[in-house]
DNA sequence: CAAATCCCAGTAAACCTTTACCGCAAATGT
DNA sequence: ACATTTGCGGTAAAGGTTTACTGGGATTTG
C-alpha cells in the first residue's frame, strides 16, 4: 500500500502521484483528479518516514515544559499542540521535572527524531546542549531570557504589568502592608516576578520591607511553610502577593486552617491564573498570562525561522490581572470607616451649631 | 555527519557501525571500541526516520485523551510517556475535546507518522476508524470496554470497589440519604460509575431513589448545576456522591454560596482523586484510581503486543477511597446522640433506683 | 511545412539506515 | 597437511518518498 500502488491504479507514475500530493501546480488536473481518486479508493496515506527521510523536514516541533502535572502547563501544552497542528506540524513533547539530566535526554530525543524547531518552556539551558542544537541549526525559543543567536527567539513575559496591577488593586483597597512569597529564586522566571513586584510598590508609593519576602518553591507545599513562617511574625501583613497559583493555595489553606478569613483578614493574589484558581473557595485574585497567546508566540517564532521569513528575536507576552473573591479591604478597615464616618458626623453636628 | 562518517573515522563499515550501535553481538569488541569512541567524537546521532523507514519500527506509541486541560489527564500523560520512554518509545500525544472530527484528525496523525500501537482513553472509537487502525495491524488498548479482536486490549477500570467503599464510609458514618451527580451518560465510564453506585447502595441496604440521581456534565459548571437542582427539593440529600471531581467541586461551591456546610450539613466524594481534590477547602475525600497503573498498563499491552510474547486482552485497575474532610457525621447526628446519652443515663439512673 | 518552444509526465538518484548474504581468515579436527 | 567449521566484517539491496533531469508530444512560429 505504497506509492506506486496508487501510481498503479491511476495509471500515472509515482512522480506524479508525489507532485500530485504536494500540490505541485505542474500536474493536469485530469490526471490528478484520477490520482485523488485512487488515493481515496486505496486509503493510502503517505509514509512520514520516508518523506521525512529524502526532504529533511520531520514536520515536528519540540516542547520542553518543566513537570506536565503542573496544571500551569497543559494549557500551554495544548495551544502549542493546536497551533502547531493547524500549521502542519506534529508535536514532541519532554517534561525535565527539573533535572538537568532529563532535559539532556529530551534534548537527545529532539534531535535524534530531527524536531525542526524546540520551544524551550522551563528553566535554562547548559551550554553544551544548547551548542548541540546550534550546530544542528535547529531554531530554538525560550521564555524570559536566551541567548542572543541567530535561530533563537525569546518570548519575553511582562510581568511588570500584570504585578503593578495586582499592586495598585491592592493599594486601592487600602493594603499598605504586603508580604510575597517568591518561587524558587534559580529561576529566572521567579527573579523577575520578585523584581516587578518590588519595583511596583516603589511605583505606588510603598516602602520595600525585606523580611515580608519569603522564598518558596511554586509548590503548594511550599505555600504552607512560607505562611507558617509569615504567621510567625508580630505583626500580620493584610495582604500576601504570591509567584505562582500553587503558592497561593497552599497560603490559603495555612490561614484557614489557622482560624483566618480569606479576604477578611488577609488578602491573598496569585500568578499564572491556572484553571484551579478560579475553583477555590474563595476564588483567587490571580495574574494571569495567556498560555495561548504564550503558545502561539512559540509557533509562530519558530516558523518565522523554519519557513525563511525575517524573524523577530523578541516576543512580548502581556500579563493583567483578574480580581475574584480573595482580595478585600484590609481588616480594620470597616471599624475605622465607622470611626471616620462617626467622626465626620460629629464634626458636621459642630459645624452646624 | 552520518553513519559513513563514523565508520570511516573507525576504520570499519558502516555495517559494522549499525551492529555496534544495535548492541549485536557478533561484533569485536575491540570494533565496537573503536565505534563507540569515534560515534563520541563526531557526537554522532543514528537518525530515527532512516531507522524507522528500514527497520519497519517506528518506536512511536500513539496516547489519545479527552482534554489535556482535563487534570485527570495530565498525570496519565506523565505516566504513559515515562514508562514509555523507559522502553525506548516516544509518545505521540492526541486530544479529541470530545470531538469525533478531532478523534479522525488523531488516528489519521497516528497512522501516517506510523505509530506502532495507539491507546485510546476517551470515549468509544468509532467503526470506520477502528478498522483502518485493525487493517494496519496497529495495536490498541481502551479503557472499560473494547472490540473482541486480535491486537486489542481492554484496561478494566474496577468502579465498583472504589465507590463500594465510598458508599460504606458513608453509612458507616450513619448516611441514609446519598445524592449521586453522574456524568454524561453517553460515556461509558459515566455509565459504569452510576451503576457502580447503584449496586453499592443495595449492598449496603439503602434504597435507590431514582430522583436522587441527576446527570451531569463532568466539569464545575455541571456541578454547579446538579447541586442548584438538589437544593430545590424539599429534603435535602446528607451526602452527595459525585461521577467525578470537577463535578464535586462545582456541587461543593454551589453550597458553600447557598450557606450549607461541608460536610457539616452535607458531605460530599469525588472520583479520580485528581491533585486538585486535595487542595479544595475542604478537601475532597474521593475515590482514587491510579493513573500510574493505568499508564504502566496500557504501556505493558501495547509492548506485548509489539514483541511478540501473548498479549493480555485484559487488565484490571484498581480504584479506593481517599478519605478527606469532606466527609463527616450526617446533619443532626450530634443532637441524635446528645438526646440518646441523656436517655440513657436516664434508664441508667432509673435502674439504679 | 519545418523548426522552435512549451508543457508536463516519467525515470532514476538520493535520503540514511538495517540486514541478508557473502567471503575471508583463523581455528579446529582428522 | 588438508578439510571443515566458526566467527565476524564487508557489500549491496531494500525501505517509500521527493525532485532534478530527461524527453515526448502538442502547439506555436517562421
Amino acid at each position: 500500500m505504497d506509492i506506486h500502488a496508487v501510481a498503479k491504479l491511476a495509471h500515472v507514475s509515482i512522480a506524479t502521484v508525489s507532485r500530485t500530493i504536494n500540490h505541485i501546480p505542474t500536474v493536469n488536473p485530469k490526471m490528478a483528479k484520477r490520482v485523488w481518486e485512487a488515493i481515496r479508493e486505496l486509503d493510502y496515506f503517505p509514509n512520514t518516514q520516508a518523506r521525512a527521510l529524502v526532504s529533511g523536514r520531520s514536520r515536528l516541533l519540540g516542547l520542553i515544559v518543566s513537570e506536565i502535572t503542573n496544571p500551569f502547563f497543559p494549557e500551554l501544552i495544548q495551544g502549542f499542540e493546536e497551533v502547531a497542528v493547524e500549521n502542519g506540524y506534529e508535536v514532541l513533547i519532554g517534561s525535565t521535572n527539573y533535572d538537568p539530566e532529563r532535559m539532556k535526554s529530551c534534548i537527545r530525543r529532539m534531535v535524534e527524531r530531527n524536531a525542526e524547531g524546540v520551544a524551550v518552556m522551563t528553566f535554562g539551558i547548559e551550554q553544551p546542549l544548547l551548542d548541540q542544537l546550534a550546530d544542528r541549526k535547529i531554531p530554538l525559543v525560550f521564555v524570559d531570557v536566551a541567548p542572543n543567536r541567530p535561530g533563537m527567539s525569546v518570548l519575553r513575559v511582562d510581568y511588570h504589568h500584570g504585578i503593578r496591577q495586582g499592586v495598585q488593586h491592592l493599594a486601592a483597597l487600602g493594603h499598605r502592608s504586603i508580604a510575597f512569597v517568591a518561587g524558587p529564586l534559580r529561576l529566572h522566571s521567579a527573579q523577575s516576578r520578585l523584581a516587578a513586584f518590588k519595583k511596583a510598590l516603589q511605583e505606588c508609593g510603598i516602602p520595600v520591607e525585606e523580611k515580608r519576602i519569603i522564598e518558596g518553591d511554586h509548590t503548594m507545599e511550599g505555600g504552607l511553610a512560607a505562611a507558617a513562617r509569615i504567621l510567625e511574625h508580630k505583626n500580620l501583613p493584610t495582604a500576601i502577593m504570591c509567584s505562582n497559583d500553587m503558592l497561593a493555595i497552599g497560603v490559603l489553606h495555612k490561614l484557614s486552617r489557622s482560624g483566618l478569613q480569606v479576604p477578611g483578614d488577609v488578602s491573598i493574589i496569585g500568578f499564572d491564573d491556572i484553571h484551579m484558581a478560579e475553583m477555590m473557595i474563595p476564588s483567587l485574585t490571580s495574574i494571569q498570562m495567556s498560555r495561548s497567546d504564550l503558545a502561539r508566540a512559540a509557533v509562530s517564532a519558530l516558523r518565522t525561522h523554519l519557513e525563511g521569513s525575517t524573524p523577530k528575536r523578541e516576543y512580548t507576552i502581556d500579563t493583567h490581572l483578574v480580581v475574584r473573591e480573595s482580595t478585600g479591604f484590609p481588616r480594620g478597615t470597616m471599624t475605622r470607616l465607622r470611626k471616620f464616618t462617626a467622626k465626620r458626623a460629629e464634626s458636621a453636628a459642630e459645624s452646624t451649631q
